[in-house]
DNA sequence: CTCTCTGCAAAACATTTGCAGTCGG
DNA sequence: CCGACTGCAAATGTTTTGCAGAGAG
């Protein structure tokens, strides 16, 4: 009943080393696609199954696009934090303020609610891309 | 090149009806099984339709479950706001904080974002449920 | 060896779309 | 009448699962 072991394959490097390489958020189609061009031979199933795996053992951050896609992307810090998407290239930063989750926190506590959790993300055209 | 014109049917009123009866955010799947276990006729597809149509016209918020279903509910308020939301039974409060507002608009700037919009939801148990 | 992991194809979902018939204005 | 609306079934796209074989420890 305790959890299983997590044993270290081929194939869960290669999804490791994948997301590594990039700095922001994919999607698991992405990623898997990604893999396969860069000559890993690994299947889709697994690329979820194992972007799951890192997810529950809090090694990855997920986000769901508008659309409803799971995108992931390894955590950068240990810690609770949210982020700011650039809308038009996807660049992120990582934001965190205690203040918000203190917000967050009082605003649950005010209406009576216990085992406060909270998702927050910031969206907006970076300098980079506004700069037309 | 003007919004087409959008006519008033017994389905399009039933869906409306079945919103107005739920205090919280119901996915399209519930919604379209309320409608015909009320005694409605309507098929999936027009309720997919109908909710698309109401949110492109800003009268429904949309939110999207962890799990990455999209989950519907009439503008109570036609300001911005956010949502508290119990994880057990789905009460919702609506909350909203110039503060935080204001936050997620400077932490863009300060960045260098433009065209700033943000996501925010808080989840917990509330009062009622947490009282085992 | 044993038990987890992998691949593949099929299944499960939520959601969208094509089309022929229906009906509001 | 005309064109928007509806229902149904088929199509999509993402993610999950069943199962037999592969491979880590």
């Amino acid at each position: 009943m305790s959890e299983p072991e997590r044993r270290s394959t081929r194939q869960r490097q290669a999804v490791e080393n994948g997301l590594r390489r990039t700095e922001d958020f994919v999607s698991a189609q992405d990623l898997h696609a990604r893999l396969r061009q860069g000559g890993d031979s690994i299947g889709l199933a697994t690329v979820y199954r194992t972007l799951s795996a890192l997810a529950q053992d809090e090694r990855v951050d997920v986000l769901r696009t508008q659309e409803g896609e799971a995108r992931y992307r390894l955590c950068s810090t240990s810690s609770h934090h949210h982020h700011l998407v650039c809308r038009s290239c996807g660049y992120t930063v990582e934001v965190d303020d205690p203040a918000v989750e203190q917000w967050a926190q009082t605003t649950g506590e005010v209406h009576g609610f216990s085992g406060i959790t909270h998702t927050l993300e910031i969206f907006g055209t970076c300098s980079a891309c506004a700069g037309s």
